[in-house]
RNA sequence: GGCGCCGUAGCUCAGUUGGUGAGAGCGCUCGACUCAUAAUCGAGAGGUCGACAGUUCAAAUCUGUCCGGCGCUACCA
């Protein structure tokens, strides 16, 4: 059985979540409710990065412990992505215990393996950044860019990763797999980076507490970015678990924003090496999303904006299909609040819920509630054999928004199909059982394919058609197959699923 | 400065290795239908594919230059 690893990145306590965590996390959780109807095994991790100055700080002004500020942060995220219908496995936090067993484990075995070193950090340093700049990205007499405040010499003793060391098998690595990023632009950024050569960064702070100790030096905790990416492999057993490390690592998928490509595509692959694992990730990088539109642009930044905020007005499944199917994976996207609204109303309102909602009606009608089955030569069949076809190649290359469309291409072509047949008008009869028992089964794959991104609706359809058990274990590729609906089955009509939402 | 990305219908975007008269959804116009969530279906209008110059029998797709927008070149989490 495949397996199949997927992570988003851990979000940093300190931020509230919003929407631009919010995609990368139901993106993360619709592709992997996918690999696991396709009989995958699957774990999903996602969590919180707790550690460093900020979170000691605002503990500070808090009058709480880091741990207690960070217990309060953390449980934002994990309220967030319940709020979304995250079915993650597993929820990291890098306060945890087996998180610091392996970031100490990790980091020994590349000081062990020669990858590590002490050396003096000189610099211009902003205190309030925490930060060493160059002295070319600094303002006039040495003031922080981003505080315009002096900046100070400073010089500090640190212990440096030999980044530069994995120059040669990094470029290895790329070579060896042409799609160890993707899109291809983002593995393109990531080339440039390493032939611009690296140089080694330090990787422990002496000035913070809040932090992982380093465990050949008392006085030192691990700079967070490498305190960070390690959380990937202490879900996996890492540090307690080496038979389930085996097992899963080879099989790890990290999606990523743009923004952090470099320390994850880089410096981490690096980080694996210094400690002897062989195999890589691979990594899935989006852009941003932009704020257009009116309603939410007034707000400011997309990064004000909770996913509450959306569901409450198009439901969690309503927000869910929106985000995904409005946003090409990939590339910076628009989002606004208007083509929100108006891609639930198209997709799910007005094709999806209503094809659902007509094809009741009609069978109550004309065929005494009972759906017939379909026929085997239905003119719908090889829509749907498309259909699947072209949505199980882009859900594979990690495209959401494809799959989408091609799943809703489905939806359509069914309601095309009842609009040139007109059952409405026909006297009950074989005639009518035969289109009815195809827009059924239309409806039913349709609401396989649907479910990784409208995982309640889905099921609710489901039971509406009056199949058995859950669409959840539903297996792919069989239950997308023509002909799966048996006929005889109940077909009940109810509220609308997605009502529709004014814009 | 160097490296890279982007610029296709009013809007948001698709367009594989260059090849049938350039596409989708939304919006708009007209019409059909009335089972359905004023939903659905059909027809239509709308683009010199950023500009210019090349390569080619043939370019939105390749090359160069230019214009416009952006990213990276930072131990900012």
């Amino acid at each position: 059985m495949p397996r199949y690893y997927a992570t988003t990145p851990i979000f940093y306590v300190n931020d509230a979540p919003h929407i631009g965590h919010t995609y990368n996390a139901v993106t993360v959780d619709a592709v992997t409710r996918w690999h696991r109807m396709l009989g995958d095994d699957v774990w999903s991790l996602t969590g919180t990065d707790e550690h460093g100055l900020k979170v000691q700080r605002s503990a500070e002004e808090n009058g709480r412990t880091p741990q207690e500020q960070a217990d309060l942060n953390s449980d934002r995220f994990r309220e967030a992505w319940a709020g979304v219908n995250l079915a993650n496995d597993d929820f990291i936090r890098t306060t945890e215990p087996r998180h610091h067993q392996a970031v100490q484990a990790l980091l020994q075995k590349a000081y062990d393996n020669g990858f590590v070193y002490q050396d003096t950090y000189e610099g211009w340093y902003c205190v309030r950044c925490e930060a060493y700049y160059e002295e070319d990205d600094l303002l006039d007499d040495h003031h922080c860019p981003i505080h315009k405040a002096p900046a100070e010499w400073m010089t500090e003793e640190n212990w440096f990763f030999k980044l530069s060391a994995f120059q040669e098998r990094l470029e290895a690595w790329f070579e060896a797999v042409p799609d160890n990023i993707t899109p291809g632009g983002y593995r393109n950024e990531a080339m440039g980076i390493l032939k611009l050569g690296l140089r080694d960064v330090s990787m422990t702070r002496s000035s913070i507490d809040w932090g992982i100790p380093v465990p050949w030096d008392d006085d030192h905790v691990f700079y967070v970015w490498y305190d960070a990416l390690i959380n990937y492999a202490t879900a996996v057993g890492y540090a307690d678990d080496p038979e389930r490390f085996e097992a899963w690592w080879p099989a790890a998928h990290h999606f990523i924003g743009k923004d952090i490509l470099r320390f994850h595509t880089i410096y981490w692959p690096a980080m694996l090496m210094a400690a002897g694992i062989e195999d890589m990730p691979h990594f899935h990088v989006h852009g941003f999303l932009l704020l257009g539109g009116e309603k939410m642009s007034k707000s400011g930044n997309v990064t004000k904006i909770a996913p509450s905020e959306m569901t409450e007005v198009l439901g969690v499944d309503g927000f869910r299909h929106a985000l995904l199917r409005d946003h090409p994976f990939g590339p910076d996207s628009e989002f606004s609040y208007e083509s929100m609204v108006e891609r639930y109303n198209t997709d799910l309102a007005n094709n999806y819920g209503n094809l659902i909602s007509r094809v009741a009606t009609v069978v109550g009608k004309k065929c005494d509630g009972v759906g017939p089955a379909p026929q085997a030569d239905s003119p719908l069949a090889a829509v749907v054999a498309e259909s699947y076809a072209t949505a199980a190649e882009a859900w594979d290359k990690v495209q959401p928004s494809q799959a989408l469309d091609a799943t809703i291409r489905i939806v359509r072509d069914t309601n095309e199909y009842l609009q040139q047949n007109e059952p409405w008008k026909m006297d009950p009869g074989p005639e009518v059982d035969a289109v009815m028992g195809d827009a059924i089964e239309a409806a039913r794959i349709a609401t396989v394919l649907l479910w990784p991104t409208i995982p309640e609706a889905a099921e609710a359809a489901w039971k509406r058609l009056g199949l058995d058990g859950t669409v959840a274990e539903q297996p792919l590729p069989a239950a997308a197959d023509w002909g799966g609906y048996p006929g005889g089955l109940t077909v009940s009509t109810g509220d609308p699923l997605f009502p529709r939402v004014k814009g």
